[in-house]
RNA sequence: GGAGAGGUGGCCGAGUGGUCUAAGGCGCACGCCUGGAAAGCGUGUAUCCGUCACAAGCGGAUCAAGGGUUCGAAUCCCUUUCUCUCCGCCA
């Protein structure tokens, strides 16, 4: 949610600002500041009246004590009367503060000055590539020919249990999982995150702190019976583990980690993005966390694309690194940053990571704050990225590591794994 | 799922209609004391909104959440929620 001040300050440069996003909230900013000032207004009148007639209770008190409670009849009208304007003017403000957040919420965050303008996906900027997009020599099989002729995913059987989007790893297939799991994970432990396990679904609360209420309603799985939404990421769980709380700045940065299943509903996909493990209802991400001061979170997102960096070049994979533009920025991020590796088989770049800053965006739903050196509370910034999502990683990996031989595994990956190179079954 | 008991400041804990502007304690911060420290003594110590210079001051709100009764609610009533105990079920 963005900082109502910087609207009462300055909404020409607000507007400005969203035109990276393609957006011209010049109505929507422009309503708002006339809501706020209502808002702001019925505000005063209320507490006006409220410390009248808190006067009034205290005086009429005074005459009970000393005997006098007769004398406090007409002061009791007084009272009825400050109360039923007080009721109105508490109505009206309820509606005020109702259209306000209706209104607040619609505007996504400011983007960072390097955001580049664009409409879609093609208007990313490469910042930085690594690695050749080869092709490889000889029939080169897409994963999920090899997942079958090796028998490291069934996907039928997924299909047939749950849905389309639900694979199902068998054998190699899901040791290799594990053992991506685990290597992601002990690579943020030894970058200095703390590794949590958090629930799996979340609350409206924790949906709406980090953005995915009200915006991005329909993606995410609901149980309807308990209210419950399942997650799409562990960020939304992680980042809400900060909810509401103050921490003191010497504890800054906080770095956290986490493997969990994330759950997309992904309606409107099709064709050859959703093939094999492209894009799926479930699947698994080791995700980190930082929430750091206004001064540092650039530096941390530096920090965190160079730890994303370090994990693919471990994992031999050739990968780049796009920065957003406005029109494919995240409604809550201010910049992000996003990576992708080759896919030899399929020749096409998927994405594997996505590394944003948010600013204050979340923490000002969370109402994440922190006590300054000065003494004052501050809105944190909050970061996170994927490091990394899971299936792509090892659609690219057997994809580009196939051979005759089999399918190596990575030196890095070695260590979690119990073999060198998996071999056809049977 | 059933029955009962509860939810008070960073923490413990008093408080059953008006000096609650929430006692007392612990913790924390600063000061005094000390060669230094501890102890002791003193002072301070929540969050949000409004006014305003995002200062001070002043006003408002917050005793799980929401609603109600009352001139006045931490205190009484209703609803929701969470925790604890017992029973049931159960990995």
């Amino acid at each position: 949610m963005i900082d109502i001040q910087l609207i009462r300050d300055n909404s020409e440069d607000v507007i400005s600002r969203l035109k990276t996003r393609n957006m011209d909230a010049s109505d929507l900013v422009n309503r708002l500041k006339d809501v706020d000032a209502v808002r702001r207004q019925a505000q005063k009148q209320l507490d006006d009246i409220l410390a009248e007639s808190n006067a009034i209770a205290r005086q009429i008190g005074e005459l009970f004590k000393s005997g006098k409670g007769q004398e406090a009849a007409a002061m009791k009208e007084r009272s009825g009367i400050l109360k039923k304007e007080a009721k109105e003017l508490q109505t009206r403000l309820d509606e005020a503060g109702k259209e306000f957040m209706d209104l607040i919420v619609r505007i996504p965050n400011l983007p960072h000055p390097l955001v580049p303008t664009g409409n879609s996906e093609a208007d990313n900027q490469v910042v930085k590539s690594e690695g050749d997009a080869f092709k490889p020599e000889g029939a080169a099989l897409p994963h999920w020919e090899l997942a079958k002729a090796y028998d490291l995913i069934d996907f039928e059987v997924g299909t047939k249990i749950t849905g389309a989007g639900f694979p199902v790893y068998k054998g190699r297939g899901a040791q290799l999982q594990r053992a991506l799991i685990s290597f992601f994970l002990e690579e943020a432990i030894t970058a200095g995150y703390t590794e949590y396990q958090p629930p799996l679904m979340v609350n409206e609360d924790s949906a709406f702190g980090t953005g995915q209420l009200p915006d991005k309603d329909g993606q995410m799985y609901h149980i309807v019976a308990d209210n419950l939404f399942l997650i799409p990421t562990a960020e939304v769980p992680i980042t809400n583990l900060f909810r509401d709380s103050i921490l003191k700045e010497e504890d800054l940065p906080v770095k956290c980690t986490a493997y969990s299943p994330c759950f997309r509903r992904e309606a409107g996909s099709y064709g050859k993005d959703v093939r094999g493990l492209n894009r799926l209802h479930q699947f698994d991400k080791v995700e980190i966390v930082q929430v750091t001061t206004p001064e540092n979170s650039y530096a941390a997102l530096d920090e965190m694309i160079e730890h994303v960096t370090g994990v693919l070049r471990k994992l031999e994979l050739p990968y780049r690194i796009t920065r957003l533009c406005g029109g494919d920025l995240g409604f809550a991020a201010a910049l992000t940053y996003d990576f992708e590796v080759w896919s030899a088989a399929q020749e096409r770049w998927l994405e594997v990571s996505s590394v944003s800053n948010f600013e204050t965006y979340q923490s000002n739903r969370l109402k994440l704050r922190y006590r300054s050196a000065n003494g004052k509370n501050v809105l944190a910034h909050t970061l996170n990225g994927s490091a990394l999502a899971l299936p792509r990683i090892l659609a690219a990996l057997l994809e580009n590591n196939q051979s005759d031989d089999g399918i190596a595994i990575p030196a890095a990956l070695q260590n979690y794994m119990a073999v060198k190179n998996i071999q056809k079954a049977g």
